[in-house]
DNA sequence: CTGCCGTTTTGAACACGTTCAAAAATATCT
DNA sequence: AGATATTTTTGAACGTGTTCAAAACGGCAG
């Protein structure tokens, strides 16, 4: 009967804690109210959570889980442009509560040491299942890439979610208008880049860019 | 002869934080490890720098300073490529002790409401400079930019650079060297789309870039 | 029930960034 | 010079994330 109970501490305390994060922010809410809130002592968020931000990676995994069948959903129709916008636009909904607290942790974005950045090891199995749909839209799209560009182009797509998100985080303007004009005018804009540049005279710069993207990925 | 000194003090606080950045990161260095080797209370390294951020921003002001020279002296050749090579090259030599402490303040890069970020309006004076010498390179080279275009390209080659440096930053290869071929490879690419979409053939893709460009803009 | 052992829970403690009232040093005025 | 105002300097204090020794609890053997 132990077992249970400690889940359900373990339960009290992550829930108190996003409750506070998505009510004032990451930063603006102390360990101190989160287990005020959740009844306990302040040592004991630290006994489940070795640091505030291992609660955010909880956060993840969990966004991972509930995301997955919500995705899949958003795999239909034949045009790469409007996969892409609904698999990104199914993020940006399901994200929408947490907007403002997923900022606080993108500040660690661009450092892959840093435990919170999507880069960073341990947000492998969150990145990859990420990943996979992309594939999977590039695959099941009337889309045609080229060998040399199929291995890399998934990750190139990822990125390219990646700034959308980035910019959607901080972008101020009401319901976030802005990002969603960009994401429409960039969706047809890489969508006709692939398209172009899977030209078989386009051989040459597909080579340029490759070269650029294997020195990214080390 | 109360000013003098107080600037003396001031400077004593100031070269003791940039030691320490230097040698520790930012991160790991306390305020009152700064006061101590100062040798002054710690609450006088308050009343001089409002927080521990702003020091970085003084950082920002005298390498602006410093750089100005430098930048100016790397404005030579009629050919684009050489001349962002080199410009972008003059910063990473500079900022080469401070690369680790960079990475520390870079964690907040994105975010313009934080305070030291490029993009926020505290450092506005330093990416003004930096713009100027886009602006100057595009002018001063053989490059034909469309009129639809000039506007706009200075800042594009701006963010170009700023990601340069961000990859920069946390690039572990020895001395840097993948941030090395990455600028060499990059700089080419950019000159020739550059030169390619200046053809009148390509005002349609113009547009669809300016139209990208201007949402990001707001 | 008693004693034991591992798990869970507590709250005081540490170093941190930052603030602030008061003290010291310095300039200004009479 | 002495009194007054202003600037500079101090160090204790606050709330923060995090750690840790010790207390409370729960299951189990005798």
């Amino acid at each position: 009967m132990r077992e249970k109970k400690s889940a359900e501490t373990r339960a009290k305390i992550l829930e108190a804690a996003l409750e506070l994060f998505r009510e004032k922010g990451f930063a603006e809410t102390s360990m101190r109210e989160v287990a005020n809130r959740a009844k306990v002592a302040t040592g004991l968020a630290y006994y489940y959570f070795a640091s505030k931000d291992v609660i955010v990676h909880d956060f993840y995994q969990k966004a991972k889980d509930d995301l997955a069948p919500l995705l899949d959903a958003a795999q239909k129709g034949k045009k790469l442009e409007t996969r892409l916008a609904a698999l990104i636009s199914v993020k940006f909904k399901y994200f929408e509560p947490n907007r403002k607290f997923l900022g606080a942790l993108m500040g660690h974005a661009a450092d892959p040491a840093n435990p919170l950045s999507p880069f960073a090891p341990e947000s492998k199995e969150v990145r990859e299942q990420d990943l996979a749909q992309f594939v999977r839209a590039l695959e099941e799209t009337e889309t045609t890439v080229p060998a040399d560009m199929a291995a890399h182009l998934p990750k190139i797509l990822w990125m390219y979610q990646m700034g959308l998100i980035l910019f959607w985080i901080y972008d101020r303007s009401e319901g976030q208008a802005r990002t969603m004009k960009l994401l429409d005018a960039s969706v047809r804009m890489v969508s006709v880049l692939i398209r172009l540049g899977s030209l078989p005279l386009m051989k040459p710069a597909r080579k340029t860019v490759l070269e650029l993207v294997e020195i990214l990925e080390g």
